[in-house]
RNA sequence: CGGGGCGUAGCGUAGCCCGGUUCAUCGCGCCUGCUUUGGGAGCAGGAAGUCGCAGGUUCGAAUCCUGCCGCCCCGACCA
């Protein structure tokens, strides 16, 4: 591809409206303009990318025997009716104004409308369909690009099992299929056990990568591999414990003292002999919370120890249940349920509201001065905290989702009614599972992985082209002449080559371009080593450059290549 | 949907507070010609803007007021 002739349009600046970086060298790089918030058009560049990603993802998913399908983003609404998700979705849904129809924003639905009455026998199991197909989702804000836009290109994927043995088996195929797909495309990738929501079913996983532009918070041991949403992460923390000597109840005025840095401030003690009080509200009844020290509340794990949603009461209703503003309520003499963070497990000289404003108590124990103490894991994890499984350090930070597998079971083969007859002639829903990977997320997320101040770098199995020829000064015609042969050589010896052969471009645009774009390998092509015979070959990644003669260049390439290149 | 910011030529911006002969600025890019050609060139000439849109105030609005639209950020949300 002749530079001269292509549509690149790389920018110099960075547009305003791009933070992320993947955003930033996606629209610099001519790969990607916006059309609308979160709506993008994939530029000639950007969409050669979007191809190797996609057949990359189709050779692995047919090595597992996936069919693929091409479904209609248009639906009829009344197949999303069959299954409650119209209403499920809510305003995330796309509808359409002039007809019934909705924009899918995933295809569970038309899938089992293609299974249901023609996998009709035991002997027709099991199946994998899937498509590489553009989704839509009116997303309250848009943001990052590429990463979360209201329209984007996803590879689903459902199977069809008679068995939960069978579903396991297709999970597995696709777990492994998923891992391949993210090496082979070059990231470093780790996985989550995820809850699966309103997709409904049993077990499921994310793959995810770790970005500043992520939207989960994740925490993750580089040893053993654990990794967990921070919502349900768990460490090994120790507990406060009891002190050996025990020490009465006493009473401490502590005039304007709200916070625990306050109070140890003041108190001059320090936060581990403080326990934090908050209450919330569930199903309508006060629930005294107490976390050690500063800590705080991790309000998804106590929505789930409890069973229902739960929320902070409000400064009125605390003077109201306890006597006490914010600040200065305690365990001791309240009256209703209490859960303490599994750190203070039965601890004892502890410092804590009174349940009188401006007051707070000394020498607490959670065994002599307060009834039926619950106790629960309620903290959320922070970096260098110990592992569950192994005891090393975790990481706490956060991460895109790129893809997910869910073991579905039955919810939409009942819904709508996608049945199989067994051997023995009986009727059973089909079991499913369903399986998505963002194929724009994982070019985006390949760049927030593999970039520098210059540009992309990116690896062979996405780069839109192998090689960047650039000639310097074209006018000059040894130059000229020795780019042409060594294009068409490159070109005969199955290199995609993209070839700056701009007249009109400076030296130095041409490298900042070829940087920013982010070829493997750069061939440059000037008079100077010319003369020598000579050209430069750069390696993006490593910024190697190598002086090679001309006659040398493509089995020096080929070496480059396989030994540098390829690693 | 709450909070904040922004909208002036393809991109990045000045002017806005204090309305008017600086009133549409500057850099990059673009076009023409010549020179230049190893890290975003030089000279000369040139094209290009409904100042987001619609009302209003005023003799006069990019500038003040009202409404709307769009974009970004934080939060909520995220099958």
């Amino acid at each position: 591809m002749r530079f001269s002739k292509s549509f690149i349009p790389t920018l110099r600046e960075t547009p305003s409206e791009a933070v992320v970086t993947s955003h930033i060298l996606m629209l610099r790089s001519g790969m990607i303009r916006m059309v609308a918030a979160g709506i993008y058009s994939f530029l000639p560049t950007g969409y050669r990318v979007i191809r190797k990603i996609s057949e990359i993802i189709r050779e692995e998913m047919n090595a597992i025997g996936g069919q693929e399908f091409h479904l209609p983003a248009l639906n009829p609404k009344e197949i999303w009716e069959e299954t409650g998700r119209v209403e499920a979705f809510g305003d995330i849904l796309f509808h359409v104004k002039n007809r019934e129809y909705v924009l899918a924003p995933t295809h569970e639905e038309i899938m089992t409308f293609h299974a249901r009455n023609v996998l009709k026998s035991y002997k027709d199991f099991p199946q994998i369909w899937y498509q590489i197909q553009t989704k839509f989702r009116n997303e309250p804000r848009p943001r990052s690009g590429v990463i979360r836009g209201r329209q984007f290109l996803m590879k689903d994927a459902y199977s069809f099992d008679i068995s939960p043995e069978g579903l396991d088996k297709s999970y597995e195929l696709h777990d492994q299929a998923y891992r391949k797909i993210f090496d082979r495309c070059g990231l470093k990738y780790f996985v989550v056990g995820a809850s699966s929501g309103a997709m409904g079913g049993s077990g499921s996983e994310e793959f995810m990568v770790k970005s500043d532009a992520g939207e989960d918070t994740v925490a993750h041991c580089d040893n053993c591999g654990y990794a967990a949403n921070v919502e349900v992460a768990e460490s090994k923390v120790p507990s406060r414990g009891r002190e050996e000597k025990n020490e009465e109840l006493k009473e401490i005025h502590t005039p304007n003292i709200r916070s625990i840095n306050e109070l140890c401030e003041f108190l001059k003690i320090k936060e581990t002999q403080c326990a934090k009080s908050r209450i919330y509200v569930h199903l309508g009844k006060p629930v005294l919370i107490f976390m050690l020290g500063n800590e705080e509340v991790n309000e998804s794990k106590l929505v789930k120890y409890l069973g229902g949603a739960v929320r902070p009461a409000h400064p009125e209703e605390l003077v109201e249940l306890t006597g006490a503003e914010a600040g200065s309520i305690g365990p001791v003499g309240f009256n209703g349920r209490i859960i303490a963070d599994l750190r203070l497990k039965d601890a004892n000289n502890l410092y804590g509201g009174a349940n009188k404003t401006d007051y707070h108590y000394g020498g607490i124990d959670f065994t002599r001065d307060a009834k039926n103490i619950e106790y629960a894991d309620l903290r959320r994890v922070v970096s260098e905290e110990g592992c569950i499984k192994c005891n090393s350090p975790l990481q706490v930070f956060t991460a895109i989702e790129l893809g997910h597998i869910f073991k579905l079971g039955t919810k939409y083969s009942e819904a709508m009614g996608a049945m199989f007859l067994d051997e023995k002639g009986e009727e059973h829903p089909i079991i499913m599972g369903s399986y998505g990977i963002g194929a724009d997320r994982v070019m985006a997320c390949f760049i927030e992985q593999h970039h520098d101040e210059k540009g992309i770098i990116w690896d062979t199995a996405l780069a839109p082209f192998h090689v960047h020829l650039m000639g310097l000064n074209l006018k000059n015609e040894e130059v000229a002449k020795a780019c042409e042969e060594i294009y068409k050589s490159l070109t005969d010896n199955s290199f995609d080559v993209l070839f700056d052969d701009r007249n009109d471009a400076q030296a130095g645009v041409k490298f900042n371009d070829a940087d920013l774009l982010g070829m493997p390998l750069q061939i440059i092509v000037g008079d100077r080593k010319l003369k020598t015979n000579q050209v430069e070959v750069k390696i993006r990644k490593t910024g190697e450059r190598f002086d090679v003669e001309l006659d040398k260049l493509m089995p020096k390439l080929k070496e480059i290549w396989r030994d540098t290149v390829l690693k």
